[in-house]
RNA sequence: GGGCCAUUGGCGCAGUUGGCUAGCGCGCCUCGUUGACAUCGAGGAGGUCACAGGUUCAAGUCCUGUAUGGCCCA
């Protein structure tokens, strides 16, 4: 042992600031944290979720790494070969977003700026992305720094980042192969569009919000065959007016009987003046005025005609499919109304007597909201605007921007998650207790895509990772020395655990109603598409009629060709003989012409050539560009490489160890929200590319709120920081508490107070109300409570840019947030701290006697308490284990402060406090160092600084703790040490019967003292009645007692008089007498109350017990311990009336 | 609209398959500091378990409905 540490080194308080950071580099020395693949023990691992490098860490993130903390350093304890791979996210808009505003603040060139460098012809793509990596590279280091705080084992020689060299390897190949076997796909689809950011979203990047807006009913004017109005009109109910422009149908209900007569006649549409149809659609909603359901407030709305616009809403994308509509897409990317975008007929119908050009170019350049206006004037104007009613409904907005989502079309690519290879996989992961009966929809359009399936791949090989997709010419040589995944990714059925169960039903609900997911983001922060598309000449779209996604391909046509074109196809097959395993293409001129996804699925046709490329091959891109093929400019969506990133961090797509080893992982923890954004993908990639699931278990942890119930948010500044919690209450009470306060049900709510920067003093801020969800929030600055006419700023105020502080020590600095929640753990830690300094302090002082020649321990029996504790030490170990392997960490933390406060601070030592210095103390020493020992092991987990210090300091001063079963096995280190093992034999119930009734006693003496005023430090007599067969074990314990009490036993025994004026207290256990302290009013008060307890509890017992059904029916066993416990109160209740009589 | 969850002393929460006098922490009241700890110790007060029905010998716990609040998905 390097270093002892005697106790006396021990403060007085535990001060976590003392200790961290010395521990801490204890473990740095050891590289306690790190693990290898080939080290015994099982493979145990856990990937940390990568927190986004946008911003520092909050509670909710301490709370989520704490628990794996635990998990992993128990599993460590338990010998398991464990291992967590730290990292980090880039979190592609969410980082860009941030950095971009940033440098705006800050007055310096920002994303504008740097694009129109690039459009120029510049790097700036290449400059932003430096901005990008400094912030990157500075949140990196905070959040290390952070959970460096918290003291969390992570391996860190492994730690990993979504964009580096590894990550970044394994996203290029898992996109080549996805790409090679058809779930990749490019389509021109109404996308999730933030006009602010100008990028895709996915569609659960979408939150919809509830907005007050209004149903506008707008006349269209009934033309003839000749276009000649017939003096009819159609109304159309729409909240959006704006997007008429774009309407390409109107549409009803055929069975709408009042309205359906329109079907098959046109409308001129006003301003515009295009001629569009009136189709019949069953999607119409029929108004409750024309027997549709009153019920339904859209019925209520409805007109009973609908304008369809597909490029502008997806329900009507939806009905263009079905009935062939033209798409018109009126807007520009930052959704200003725009004729260059796809509006290819604004000239044809200038000419029309229903357009107004005058009109139509002013509103040309108006935003939407703009143009919303405008167009609704105008019907007003021109006698077309019927009416309009308010209408609150829900609309979505951008996660990022907080704009309105403009559903926009363009072309995207997309992961066929729909593919039964994916979610179909997915599904069956699940362990079959867990998984519901499949919906009828799901199995519906399960069976279809396995026909689908079993028709385009290989018998040999259905569904099989790496696969073949489904072109014929390009994917014949899918060889490759990378891991083969096992077919159909068998090994991964029935394995996925979800704790608490039902998030199970999350998981599986959300894959049966899946969409394809949208990979594709306008942005530069990312891992860029490895796609490079060579543009068809109009010469061949012409030939191939692929003008526009109108029109649909449904036959041969005689494809002509430039000579550009055929350069450019030539080198690409050139290519793949070249490179048959690291190039994929896709195109026109493949085979995929006759059997291509994109034709099939109805997602429109493609009009360019694309190659995949495996990996930068330098040659081949230059040689690709120079024919005319272009990079994708997109970059993916975050969650692709975020799937990713069980295999990734451990060296996917290379067969490592490491994969070999950890992955599977044993468990993910995190929050609910990230099921479906997360856990989902990385399940279906990992058993799709891998073969293997990337974990096994899922544990669902609580959310953690403030104060006023709101979820912590970076854009609120309700966030806290886990540092700052560590610098009021220090990391392990931080840890402590919040594993306490996470149940299997509740979100956590935690007030949050604020440390005043002038005064170091702790207060409640003053709350505002701000923003579109009207949130509570600390005031940007606050005023000291302590010191007259100081200031200081919220986080609020920081993460707003509201207030900005001084630096600490100035006029208006920034105030650390606090919450007295963390009160509990550091307290608890202050107790476990003394506690283990009075044992040392003893320990060493026997020691010191025995050195100057007292007695060797000799070979004492254990004395009641011994026995007593240890049992219950015996009973903790099994508790506490079964709390951790159910991932009820709330148990596993109440258990150990229950054992530590309760049991050993509380009734042991208190119980061997006399004697524990003495000689006869000799075995309690050995038992209360045993004891302190397997506390600070099973504690180490959840508070490993203050173990680890504890523990080397009880290690120096008794390296042997000499109990049979529970004495560590050598370590240095707390960190690496055994966990404790139960041994059955130590599990005492005489022991536990007995001490249960000594301490009854106990209890029942300090409350009659009490009850009658005696003063504390007064001995006084007692005598106690209780039955024969208890007064001799009484009688052992009878030295106890006293200490425990402050009085003298004179007397013990079944026919005990009580003395006159003697108090007196009953239980069914005993009576006991107080001599002399009667405080006749005080005992009347207290009997009488007493009595009508007691006499409640007879009169309920009786009932029960004279009911016929019970005795018959209850268990013989539960009927016996009524009759028991009648006996007992009836006892009970006849000693207190006799006293009460007796007081008169 | 669909789904999930919650409602237990002033506050924050436990309460396993129905079965000991419904627990814990904070707060509150009374008392207590020369040796582990005042970040403490001893004792105490405080709850018709949201509401209404039902099942059962027995309901905080199971079922149905209602109310209120929260989250997720449309």
């Amino acid at each position: 042992m390097t270093n002892p540490a005697p106790h006396t080194e021990l403060a007085k308080q535990y001060r976590p600031e003392d200790v961290e950071s010395q521990v801490a580099q204890r473990w740095l020395d050891a590289n306690a944290f790190h693990a290898e693949p080939d080290r015994d023990g099982k493979p145990y691992a856990i990937v940390i979720p990568p927190p986004n490098v946008t911003a520092a860490l909050h509670m909710g993130h301490a709370l989520n790494n704490t628990l794996q903390d635990i998990l992993i350093r128990w599993h460590r304890m338990l010998g398991d070969n464990a291992m967590w791979m730290p990292g980090t996210d880039h979190a592609g808009i969410a980082t860009q977003t941030v950095v971009d505003k940033r440098l705006q603040a800050e007055g310096k060139p920002a994303l504008k700026d740097y694009k129109k460098i690039e459009a120029d012809g510049g790097n700036g793509r290449e400059q932003f992305i430096e901005k990008v990596q400094a912030w990157k590279d500075e949140y990196e280091g905070v959040i290390t720094g952070q959970l460096k705080s918290m003291g969390c084992s992570c391996d860190w020689e492994r730690q990993r980042f979504t964009m580096d060299p590894t990550c970044a390897k394994a996203v290029r190949e898992a996109f080549f192969r996805l790409f090679k076997d058809g779930l990749i796909y490019r389509g021109k689809r109404l996308v999730n569009w933030d006009p602010a950011t100008q990028t895709a979203l996915a569609d659960d990047e979408v939150e919809s919000q509830d907005v007050d807006g209004h149903f506008y009913y707008m006349k269209y004017p009934v033309i003839d065959d000749n276009g000649k109005p017939t003096g009819e009109h159609v109304t159309v109910a729409t909240t959006r007016p704006e997007t008429m422009l774009g309407d390409t149908a109107v549409a009803v209900n055929p069975r709408d009987t009042q309205h359906n007569s329109f079907i098959g006649k046109r409308v001129a549409l006003p301003i515009v003046g295009r001629h569009i149809p009136i189709i019949g659609d069953d999607y119409v909603v029929i108004p409750d005025t024309s027997g549709g359901d009153s019920d339904d407030a859209k019925a209520r709305m409805a007109s009973g005609f609908l304008k369809v616009t597909p490029a502008h809403d997806p329900n009507d994308w939806e009905i263009g499919l079905r009935h062939a509509l033209n798409v018109i897409n009126v807007m520009a990317p930052d959704a200003s109304i725009s004729k260059d975008h796809g509006w290819d007929d604004f000239d044809h119908w200038l000419q029309g007597a229903a357009a107004d050009k005058q009109t139509l170019d002013a509103l040309l350049g108006q935003s939407r909201e703009q143009a919303r206006k405008s167009i609704v004037k105008w019907f007003e104007e021109h006698s077309l605007l019927e009416e309009i009613k308010p209408y609150r409904h829900a609309v979505g907005h951008s996660y990022r921007s907080h704009v309105p989502i403009e559903p926009y079309l363009s072309d995207q690519w997309y992961v066929k998650v729909t593919d039964d290879r994916l979610r179909g996989a997915a599904i069956d992961a699940m362990v079959p207790d867990q998984r519901a009966p499949l919906s009828e929809t799901y199995q519906y359009e399960r069976k279809l895509n396995q026909e689908q399936l079993a028709h385009d791949l290989p018998p040999s090989a259905p569904g099989s990772a790496g696969g073949s997709g489904n072109s014929g010419a390009t994917d014949a040589t899918s060889t490759s020395n990378h891991p083969p995944a096992e077919p159909g990714a068998k090994g991964c059925k029935d394995q996925l655990r979800f704790y608490p169960e039902r998030y199970a039903r999350t998981f599986q609900h959300w894959h049966e109603n899946l969409r394809d997911w949208c990979i594709s983001r306008q942005l530069w922060w990312g891992h860029r598409i490895p796609v490079w598309s060579y543009e068809l000449s109009d010469t061949f779209k012409q030939s191939a009629g692929v003008i526009h996604t109108q029109t649909f391909l449904d036959g041969y046509y005689p494809f002509e060709f430039t000579d550009e074109d055929s350069v450019a196809i030539s080198l690409i097959q050139e290519a793949e003989e070249k490179y048959p395993d690291d190039i994929t293409v896709r195109g026109f001129f493949t085979s995929d012409v006759l059997d291509s996804t994109f034709v099939k699925d109805g997602y429109g046709v493609d009009s360019a050539v694309r190659v995949c490329l495996r990996s930068d091959n330098p040659e081949l891109i230059k040689s690709l560009e120079n024919a005319g093929y272009v990079q994708d400019p997109d970059v993916l969506d975050t969650w692709f490489s975020s799937a990713l990133w069980p295999m990734s961090t451990l060296g996917w797509p290379e067969d490592t160890p490491e994969l070999q080893t950890w992955n599977p992982s044993n468990v993910l923890c995190t929050a609910r929200e990230i099921i479906t954004l997360w856990v989902s993908r990385m399940v279906m990639f990992n058993t799709y590319l891998h073969g293997k699931l990337p974990f096994t278990d899922v544990f669902i942890h609580a959310m953690i709120q403030d104060g006023h119930g709101q979820k912590m948010s970076k854009s609120l500044g309700n966030g806290v920081d886990p540092n700052d919690i560590i610098h009021s209450h220090g990391s392990d009470a931080m840890r402590f508490t919040l594993t306490s306060m996470t149940t299997q049900t509740q979100d956590v709510r935690m007030p949050v107070d604020m440390v005043c920067p002038h005064t170091g003093k702790m207060f409640t801020p003053k709350f505002v109300i701000t923003g579109a969800h009207q949130s509570k929030v600390a005031a940007p600055v606050q005023d000291s409570p302590f010191a007259k006419g100081k200031k200081m700023v919220s986080s609020f105020g920081l993460a707003t840019g509201q207030a900005k502080p001084s630096a600490p020590g100035g006029d208006i600095p920034l105030a650390r947030n606090t919450s007295e929640k963390f009160d509990y753990g550091r307290n608890f830690a202050n107790k476990l701290w003394n506690a283990t300094r009075f044992a040392l302090s003893k320990i060493e002082e026997a020691q010191a006697n025995e050195a100057a020649g007292g007695e060797g321990a000799p070979n004492l029996p254990l004395g009641l308490a011994d026995r007593w504790i240890l049992s219950r030490t015996a009973r903790t170990i099994e508790e506490v284990n079964t709390a951790l392997e159910n991932y009820d960490f709330h148990n596993y933390a109440g258990r150990l402060y229950q054992f530590v406060w309760n049991d050993v601070c509380d009734w042991y030592i208190e119980a061997v406090k006399p004697t524990i210095g003495t000689a006869e103390g000799a075995r309690s020493r050995q038992v209360l160092a045993v004891v302190l020992d397997v506390s600070l092991r099973m504690l180490h987990p959840a508070m490993p600084f203050i173990t680890e210090k504890l523990w080397e300091s009880l290690s120096a001063v008794a390296p042997k703790r000499g109990v049979r079963g529970l004495d560590p096995m050598e370590n240095e280190l707390l960190v690496t040490a055994a966990w404790p093992t139960v041994d059955r034999a130590l599990v005492d119930l005489q022991a536990e019967e007995n001490f249960e009734r000594m301490r009854t006693l106990v209890t029942m003496i300090r409350e009659v003292r009490t009850a009658n005023k005696v003063p504390p430090r007064e001995t006084v007599d007692v005598s106690v009645k209780l039955a024969k067969e208890l007064a001799g074990m009484i009688g052992t314990q009878q030295g106890l007692i006293e200490s425990l009490t402050n009085v003298k036993v004179v007397a013990v025994g079944p026919d005990l008089e009580k003395p006159d004026d003697a108090a007196v207290i009953v239980r069914p256990l005993a009576e006991v007498f107080l001599h002399n302290q009667l405080d006749a009013d005080a005992e009347k008060t207290r009997l009488t109350k007493h009595l009508a307890e007691v006499s409640g509890q007879v009169k309920n017992l009786e009932g029960r017990l004279s009911n016929e059904k019970y005795t018959r029916k209850a268990p013989a066993h539960l009927v016996q311990e009524s009759r028991d416990k009648l006996a007992g109160m009836i006892r009970e209740r006849d000693a207190v009336k006799k006293q009460l009589e007796e007081l008169g």
